[in-house]
DNA sequence: GGAAACTGCGTAGGCGATACGCGTTTCAGG
DNA sequence: CCTGAAACGCGTATCGCCTACGCAGTTTCC
């Protein structure tokens, strides 16, 4: 992490995310808008990653002073929260009929973002303020689970469940810095390599079963169909309480 | 992250991870130690946070001039990262001939280190050489598999799926910077409340049962046996083909 | 025709990482 | 011993970044 890691001791405000904006009629007409400053900064985020986003190359990529931006944005923190709530976007609809199809597609479309955006997931594992889009999703998901009948921290607990797996394995299989994710070469020429007899073995078999592979989305699936069961096994379990 | 994060191009070298040091015997006799700049930066992210850890501050701390750091280490990056592989030390003794509570243990004991150390989170999401101690875990996880007669990419895949469900529980129970790591005051005096009437039921509601708490160990544990469950509904199956 | 409400943005302050080089310490080899 | 190479501590300085402040120009309202 080089550092990203924007932790202050508290959340940026959020003012931005919930509050309607309004143009007051005085003054000249701004230059730039909140959404172009946002889209931008996504465009950089995603190809020259997070920690190279600077407010002084923003403004330049945009035409404007640096300090032109804080017209539009009270701190780059926040900034970064917009972004954030801005390529998360929409949910997927969900349906309470069919909790394990919904929730499918709600695994699959939190990590389609996350791989699109990799800097994202640095960002949702800081503490922030929730913006309207991410609380849709929780919405949704729980909107799923509605029909199951749990009680409501249950249903918490599965959406936490869920989410755990979607962002640690997005995680594993993105990489924040457009290189390799594991790097096992440090291990491979180390003295030390017989320490890790099994990882060795595993790392230099030639049995490759591409369905395995988390990086792709049938990998990803495969873990997320584990998840699922063991939901699914719990919920049964709870319908037929002694067999 | 209140970025936190971290992310340059390429990952620091991780030469002094793996490398045996050997003090040369000329020179005068260092006033400090790796050991000791690595013990106090845990210590302040620790207490501070990550984000407050600066070359500067570590180097009053230790008595030293800032740029004395860096006759022990070649960045601040990399210098995280021995943190990091610091704070995760030894993995517990795993057993093939029970995997699933190996990998009970294993997970219990990443999720436990994560708790004491918030800002190891955001270290482990960024891309990064692997240390020993880090490797070690990764080994001890797959020694608990290798009983199972799986074949190795499935076996990591295992691995993934109980690691994603640890990082992501733990991403979403730690708070990295100290705070509430939900903050819904936002949505509640939104006018746009109405959008989410699932999650508002649930968070008002009464009805709390603490085994459910993700922040508890109980609640972990909860959705960890439900990881657990469909691994094991999967090894199963594969046992019995057809039924 | 002001005054008020905005706007863009230059300047400057403060902090952080770290390259460079100097003076000093220690030891190996003569 | 003595001397030069190897290491060490660290002051200085550069560069990049966030952002507070204030000014000058612009638009609208009364």
């Amino acid at each position: 992490m080089t550092t990203e890691d924007r932790d202050s001791p508290g959340p940026p405000g959020g003012r931005l995310l919930w509050e309607s904006r309004q143009r007051p009629g005085r003054g000249p007409r701004p230059a730039l808008s909140l959404e172009r400053i946002v889209r931008e900064g996504i465009e950089v985020a995603d190809t020259e990653g997070l920690a190279t986003l600077s407010m002084q190359r923003l403004a330049a990529r945009l035409g404007a002073g640096t300090m032109s931006l804080y017209r539009y944005v009270p701190s780059k923190d926040e900034l970064v929260v917009l972004m954030f709530d801005a390529i998360i976007g929409d949910p997927p609809a969900t349906d309470p009929a069919d909790w394990r199809g919904s929730l499918r597609g709600w695994a699959l479309g939190v990590r389609e973002a996350f791989h699109r955006h990799p800097w994202a997931l640095a960002v949702a594992g800081s503490s922030r303020v929730m913006g309207p889009n991410e609380t849709a999703w929780t919405e949704a998901a729980l909107y799923a689970l509605s029909g199951t009948g749990l009680p409501p921290d249950a249903m918490m607990d599965m959406l936490f469940l869920v989410n755990g797996y979607v962002r640690g394995a997005a995680q594993l299989s993105v990489d924040p810095a457009h290189g390799p994710v594991f790097d096992l070469t440090a291990v491979l020429e180390s003295e030390r390599r017989d320490r890790y007899p099994t990882l060795l073995a595993v790392v230099t078999s030639d049995e490759v079963t591409e369905a395995y592979d988390h990086r792709t989305d049938r990998g990803f699936e495969w873990g997320l169909r584990r998840v699922l069961d063991g939901i699914d096994l719990f919920l049964t379990a709870r319908r037929e309480p002694q067999e």
